[in-house]
DNA sequence: ATGGTCGCTTGGCGA
C-alpha cells in the first residue's frame, strides 16, 4: 500500500506533475491539497484515466480545496468544516485495501495562518488554532478502537527544530511558533498518532517538504520547512516500510512549492 | 527591514 500527500497547489495546472508522480511512484492512493478548484470543475476523467476511478473531493471557488484519489473503492467519505466556515480543508475515507484492510484516511489542509504570529491582530492566525483545537476536541470524542487510520496532509506546521532550515530564525515565523507546535502536539496525542515520516528518518535530520516560490535558487539556498506530514495509528506503525520525501518534484517544470510525501506500507503478520 | 513568486482570476487575495 502507498499513500501521497501533496499540497498540489491547483491540480488543474499540474494534471501532468500528477501524471509523473503515478508513473513513477505507482501511489494506490494520493492525497491532494490545494486543489482550488469547486468539485464541479474537477478534472475526473483526465484522472480516472490515470488510474484512480474513485475520487472525493471537496472544493471551493480559487482557494483551498482537498481530495482522495484511489485505486480502490472510497467507503463513507465525508467533508467535515471547522470554525464554522465551508472551506474545503479536511475529507476522509474508507478503503478496504488488498493487503491492509480497512484503513480511514484523513486528508487534511490547515489554514496557513497569515503573516502575524498574533491571534489578536491577525485573524488568519487566530483560525489555524482555533481549526487545529476543535480538531484536536473532536479527536478526543473518537473512541479509540481496532481501526487502523491515517492523518495526513499540509498541516503548515514545522514541528521540530529539524523541520526548518534556522530554527533560531523561524521561532517567530508563522508556522515554527511554539503556540503552533503545541496545539499541534496535541492534535497529536489526542489520536493518540504517530509520525510516519520521523518514525523512519532520524529526528535530528534536516527534513524539507516545501520551498517558498520567493527564492530565485531554492535549492541553493535550502531555506525549506517540513510543513506535510503523514501519521498513522499505533496499528500501523510496524507496517511503515519506506518513507519518501520527493524533493526532486520542486525541480520539475513550474512546480507546486510543496513536494509529494510519499508512505510505503506492507502488512505484516 | 523588505521584497522576493506563484495561482486564480482580472483587481487583489492568499500562500
Amino acid at each position: 500500500m502507498i499513500v501521497v500527500s501533496w499540497n498540489i497547489n491547483s491540480v488543474r495546472i499540474r494534471l501532468q506533475h500528477l501524471k509523473r508522480l503515478v508513473d513513477e511512484m505507482n501511489p494506490d492512493v494520493v492525497c491532494l491539497q490545494e486543489t482550488k478548484v469547486v468539485a464541479e470543475s474537477f478534472p475526473h476523467n483526465i484522472i480516472s484515466d490515470l488510474g484512480f476511478p474513485y475520487q472525493a473531493v471537496a472544493g471551493i471557488k480559487s482557494y483551498n480545496g482537498v481530495a482522495i484519489l484511489s485505486k480502490y473503492e472510497l467507503l463513507n467519505t465525508k467533508v467535515q468544516n471547522w470554525c464554522k466556515k465551508e472551506d474545503a480543508r479536511h475529507i476522509s475515507s474508507t478503503i478496504n485495501f488488498p493487503d491492509m484492510g480497512k484503513v480511514e484516511i484523513h486528508n487534511l489542509y490547515v489554514p496557513a495562518g497569515g503573516d502575524l504570529p498574533d491571534t489578536r491582530k491577525n485573524e488568519k492566525f487566530a483560525h489555524k488554532l482555533s481549526f487545529l483545537n476543535e480538531l484536536s476536541k473532536w479527536q478526543k470524542t473518537q473512541s479509540e478502537n481496532s481501526t487502523k487510520k491515517i492523518l495526513l496532509g499540509d498541516l503548515n506546521i514545522a514541528p521540530l527544530e529539524s523541520d526548518v532550515w534556522s530554527h533560531k530564525q523561524l521561532m517567530n515565523v508563522v508556522s515554527h511558533t511554539e503556540i503552533e507546535i503545541l496545539a499541534l502536539r496535541d492534535l497529536q496525542n489526542a489520536g493518540p498518532w504517530i509520525d510516519a515520516v520521523r518514525e523512519l528518518i532520524p529526528k535530528d535530520e534536516k527534513l524539507f517538504s516545501w520551498w517558498s516560490y520567493r527564492s530565485r535558487d531554492w535549492e541553493k539556498n535550502n531555506r525549506g520547512r517540513r510543513l506535510d506530514h503523514i501519521w498513522v495509528t499505533e496499528n500501523l506503525k510496524n507496517s511503515i516500510e519506506k518513507i519518501q520525501l520527493l524533493k526532486e518534484a520542486r525541480n520539475w517544470e513550474k512546480p507546486s512549492d510543496h513536494v509529494p510525501v510519499i508512505a510505503t506500507f506492507k502488512a505484516r503478520k
